[in-house]
DNA sequence: GACTTTGATGTCAGTTACTGTCAAGATGAC
DNA sequence: GTCATCTTGACAGTAACTGACATCAAAGTC
């Protein structure tokens, strides 16, 4: 009975997508990191999983989503983090303490995600591509703030508190990458957001 | 003597050159707000203005690049503006002080400067492309907030300071934006840039 | 169990962004 | 005048995407 995998809603059609997808963005990191992202080809890609290119942009709307999907979940997870975050926790904390179980999460396959974050960061359309997708979070991450706040439509203060934390977490990413992986990602997190805090304290 | 246009360093090739340049993005924009960005091929901005597709991308990198070339000055004045304020005053002070000018400036033209914002924020792959554009910025002004403040490498404030001011110089702009060029972008400014300080002081 | 419907896929043709290469014309130095 | 440099156009080629259509398998329906 346990063995039997957990049906929930996910029908046996949805399940294949699920692995068909995954099979792509896998084979995509794996062919990336060997050649680098502009000299793979979707054809590539698609002939490591054995489908045709056709089929790949049927689950990816641009080469590059295949890499951000792989964190793509990131931004799903983070809005949850922070919606399930205590009601009277101020914006700023609630966003730094959704972010460190997620941090966890990606620090247990340590070597993958500084791969990924390097090829994210060091392509040009890919990074660009990664911060439309940050804005969309930062745009998500706002409206749940205002929502705990009671922040009316004109208040500045959600897309900026989302804003600065999203910045904090880039910055302690892009010291992590650039330390080859330093260990201590939740240490330089808390020294980003200190900085930012400091940043506005001396106005 | 006066009308004798001042030579400064600029070759007759380079103003030349200077020339195609600008009637590339003219016409790219003009064409871009008739027809929308995707519609728009590369091919009728070269012809538009007479030259070959093959020369337009001797211009610009991407096509995308001709739209945040047209704001792309935006950056390197905003780093000249940042270079220029007294050095006492503090970090995210001098930053707000530096846009002022900058914003004055485009407000000169409201209506091209609202359909170039709109363009640039509605588009996916342009409104990428113009937030590498935008982390290329915030890292220029974090070097000169570094030499500003004598911050070392490996000090979060210079980054953090100028990812604050740019996330509100965005958050500003997209409401101007929204609201169809509403008069006030400096007031709804200083209105972000409250609010970020709100933001950190509940922390 | 036959029938229908739905959804995923492959194939193929076509468009467009972008690049390398080479030859031709203009410009400026001498 | 001549050589060198710079800019351009023409052409060919690659690769990212997209639409249309046929096919095949799974999932109901009766």
């Amino acid at each position: 009975m346990a063995e039997v995998p957990a049906k929930q809603c996910t029908s046996m059609a949805e399940r294949k997508r699920q692995l068909v997808r995954d099979e792509l963005s896998e084979a995509a990191v794996q062919l990336f990191a060997e050649q680098g992202f502009e000299e793979t080809t979707v054809d590539q890609i698609a002939a490591a999983v054995g489908v045709s290119s056709r089929t790949f942009f049927r689950y990816f709307k641009v080469k590059e989503d295949v890499l951000v999907e792989f964190l793509g979940h990131f931004g799903e997870q983070l809005v949850a983090e922070l919606a399930a975050r205590p009601a009277g926790e101020p914006p700023l904390t609630a966003m730094r303490q959704a972010l460190t179980p997620l941090i966890g999460l990606h620090l247990e396959h340590p070597e993958k995600t500084l791969r990924l974050t390097r090829l994210l960061l060091s392509t040009p359309t890919v990074r660009a591509r990664y911060l439309d997708h940050q804005a969309r979070w930062r745009d998500e991450l706002a409206a749940v703030l205002a929502t705990r706040t009671g922040a009316g439509p004109d208040d500045f203060r959600p897309v900026l508190t989302a804003s600065i934390a999203l910045a904090a977490f880039a910055a302690a990413q892009a010291r992590w990458a650039d330390l080859d992986g330093a260990p201590s990602f939740v240490a330089m997190l808390d020294e980003a957001f200190n900085a930012a805090r400091a940043a506005v304290q001396n106005p």
